[in-house]
DNA sequence: GCTCGCTTGTGACCACGTGAACAAGCGGCG
DNA sequence: CGCCGCTTGTTCACGTGGTCACAAGCGAGC
């Protein structure tokens, strides 16, 4: 126990911890109907998942169901929360008041689910000093004293893409650690920061794949087969 | 080939979609500086992918790279768009004008990209009516009609989770058969109906996660596993 | 025209995630 | 107190995706 490996916690696929947070929202959703336990599959149901992939992904947390009954609605938020550190608030800085920026910051669906937004900023002088919901535009060279005065470990970029690798390398100087990007564009980040990003037009663009497959699918299999004949480029 | 078979398109993974429209916004780039050929290693560089992975992906859509020379960026280009279905704009109805929705509307990004938002939709009457970036939104419940006038394919979904499902559901009845949902809720389609979804929360709860394994690594073990050995909930 | 270096395309292997099936175990009922 | 139904937790088989390594093939240079 005092040993000097210290006990390494469970291995958690990344696939599961992604479905953790569809879970805790299926559960407050169960406890507002006063649900007191629920079942694999009723979770699943909710969840949009399959019933084994929730109690496998479960299993993970701990065996914290009961056989024959099913899990205690409560208990599993509790345990579940504490897992995905919602026992605490984490304040998050967004960088770029665009308009993506702008309505992240108006938008109080973060505060309410532990991440209020604790400070903003932006590189254009028109902007900085200006007030969102509350909050003054600061410069983003500021960025340093900001994150340690507000204890900001979250930061998300809405910057133009020119900007985004810029604005990530000064959060990570400035201690953040997680970092959210829509930019579109890829930024590289030291392997102990962790990164997502969301992009619209790339998402846009996938179901533009599968839909133009459905419209070729309606008999145009000949002009797409003539397209791909069409011969090399000019050499 | 006159066969009642009509002639399987290549299948192409889901991952591999998915990383399509990264290439090609790394294909733009080097297009934008004049490059001519693009070898698989830097192409890889730009897009934040393996080389290995960047050849098998690019091999689905056919040969078209030069052996010892690398692929010619302005075909690629044209085959990837034509395999995206981005030779063709794509219209696009917003449904849902609260903070992200509006922020949606003005963003001229889509445009640009092949995805004009053709119309706008909301269940408030206070704001059906008026106008955002120079279209006039109009009421749910002419759903039908606007996608039909409008030859509407994709619809994209950013009203509060209460009211998601009833508007997939209308967005579908029009003819609408994929769908981006921005609503934190699960939204259920039939098969043939493509779903992508972008909850902002989600992500900031998966960031949450490893945030917090990576503070629990800093010697907080001990309050963590007493947590771990806390009673099961009263019986 | 031949060789050599470079880059693609692909086959084989491995890891991961998924889905089904089943034993273990809990609570309720007779 | 023992049986029975129900639900979990886990095991196993499978499919998909990722990585590596290498043969195939193209062009340049001599």
């Amino acid at each position: 126990m005092a040993e000097g490996t210290k006990r390494q916690a469970r291995k958690i696929p990344e696939a599961t911890v992604a479905r953790l947070p569809l879970y805790l929202r299926s559960l407050l959703e169960a406890a507002g109907d006063g649900t007191p336990t629920i079942s694999s599959e009723r979770l699943a149901e909710l969840s949009g998942v399959n019933a084994a992939k929730v109690r496998k992904d479960l299993s993970y947390l701990g065996s914290y169901g009961t056989r024959g009954v099913g899990y205690d609605v409560e208990y599993l938020l509790f345990q579940m929360s504490r897992e995905l550190g919602l026992t605490k608030d984490w304040h998050v800085v967004i960088a770029g008041l665009g308009n993506l920026g702008h309505a992240l910051a108006n938008y109080g669906g973060f505060g309410d689910r532990g991440f209020p937004v604790a400070a903003l900023v932006d590189a254009d002088p028109r902007v900085v000093g200006t007030d969102i919901n509350g909050i003054t535009v600061r410069h983003v060279d500021e960025l340093g004293d900001i994150a340690t005065e507000h204890h900001i470990a979250i930061g998300i970029i809405a910057t133009p893409a020119a900007a985004a690798q810029e604005v990530a390398d000064r959060m990570i100087a400035a201690g953040v650690s997680s970092i959210l990007n829509f930019a579109p564009t890829i930024v590289t980040v030291p392997p102990e920061v962790s990164l997502r990003k969301v992009d619209l037009a790339v998402e846009l663009q996938i179901l533009s794949f599968y839909q133009q497959r459905k419209a070729a699918a309606d008999g145009a299999g000949a002009r797409l087969a003539a397209a791909e004949a069409a011969p090399k480029p000019p050499s």
